[in-house]
DNA sequence: TGCATTTTACTTGTCGACAAGAATTGACTG
DNA sequence: CAGTCAATTCTTGTCGACAAGTAAAATGCA
């Protein structure tokens, strides 16, 4: 059996979302670097199917900003734009008080379920130190306190800015080595009685708070000093 | 010659967006009504090209709500949800806001310029009364502005929300027989006073009061009266 | 005639191949 | 030896064709 690699035998619309799904959690999980080129046939071989699917799956990360597309040349990972990333701080804040408002406000009995549910993984991912888990579960948790909130339009952006997010906090714990914040457990827990108690204007404030608390340890660790301890 | 249709000799990847630009058109012009199907095949035909490029174009539409994609079947135009509206002006009002505020602070003169060019545009639509270049030309004045605001999320959102009201302008004034409100374009000078002069506040009640403006003329037309007169 | 089932027609999803454009290599000239 | 230009290679954009899946038409049966 010369060929027993996986031909996993898929169905027929399904190759698109798997490679979508493959590609965009290795650009979140910062395993395609920022700027690395990717190239099309070597994905088909990959993933063992055609140009055709890879194409739409690419033009579809392209949609989202996730991959960048010169035209006639290589397709690249985005770059993070540090520059502007105060632009990213006040979209985030802003939406993180907006998703947690509305929240507060629609939220139904099986919405706090989803929401407790993130929470129960994230804080397993904080004690057990796992980054990765508690990344994506920290954004699965936000990402279902906005569905709660029932504005698509606030959903399809903030969660664009929480995968955005994701690559930056990847960053950050891969220079820290890991060490994972307990105080954000915490800010989780009350967010939750807030918006459980429908109290909008503690939503707003803890939703500040939190954005806050995430951009404080971002720029913190951009500020700090990269040069190596010397001893005279 | 019985093939002298245009075969236009485009440029390699200019078909895309050809298609693109065009379709996007006829649908916020509602000339593609909503929930009506879209035919690849025909489409092929009437651009003249395969169906390679109209199903990345379809797959970018899909990418920003303008059409759905059913697995396996038919794609369609998006249908406008006109009972969630409510979270449509949500948003519309928080970004007209958001954006208009942000134009205070960021804008450079070549912004100024830009709006100004596109306001006396919708001033001379507004004369002529010619409803698809005023909603244009409306969209294009907004969009200017968040330009200026220079805030990359909150400028995508705004355009998509700025694009799904286009559909519903057009809707509104095929409805009332193209009949152009003046107001607005005494608002859109107020705006852009309020802007040159750095007037943060101004700018936040300005934007506001023009989006409750224009949520009021559809609601106004939403629920009108749609029993015929009857002579007794 | 009414309903279930098979058959047909049609649309989309995928494939392999070819052509156009860009980057790199190599040759040629000053 | 450096710089310019031509040739080659490599990647992407486009094409036509086939397969899979769905909806509609046609057939069979009670």
């Amino acid at each position: 059996m010369p060929d027993s690699a996986a031909l996993p035998e898929r169905r027929r619309g399904s190759g698109v979302r798997m490679v979508y799904d493959q590609l965009r959690d290795e650009i979140l999980d910062l395993e395609l670097l920022p700027g690395s080129p990717i190239d099309e046939v070597q994905l088909a071989e990959r993933f063992g199917m055609s140009r055709t699917p890879i194409r739409e799956a690419l033009v579809r990360l392209a949609g989202e900003g996730l991959v960048e597309t010169l035209p006639n040349r290589s397709t690249m990972v985005s770059n993070i734009d540090f520059l502007n990333l105060h632009t990213f701080f006040d979209a985030m804040t802003l939406m993180y008080r907006v998703t947690t408002r509305l929240a507060a406000t629609y939220h139904r009995p099986a919405d706090l379920k989803t929401i407790r549910k993130h929470q129960a993984r994230f804080a397993k991912a904080v004690e057990a130190q796992d980054a990765l888990a508690m990344i994506a579960s920290n954004r699965d948790f936000h990402a279902a306190i906005a569905e709660a909130g029932r504005n698509p339009y606030y959903t399809s952006l903030f969660l664009r800015i929480l995968d955005e997010g994701r690559r930056l906090l990847r960053l950050y714990y891969q220079s820290f080595d890991d060490r994972l914040p307990q105080e954000f457990v915490q800010e989780h827990e009350d967010i939750i009685a807030a918006i459980t108690a429908r109290d909008i204007d503690l939503c707003d404030r803890l939703g500040k708070g939190h954005a806050d608390q995430i951009i404080r340890q971002i720029q913190h660790f951009l500020a700090r000093d990269e040069r190596q301890p010397v001893t005279l």
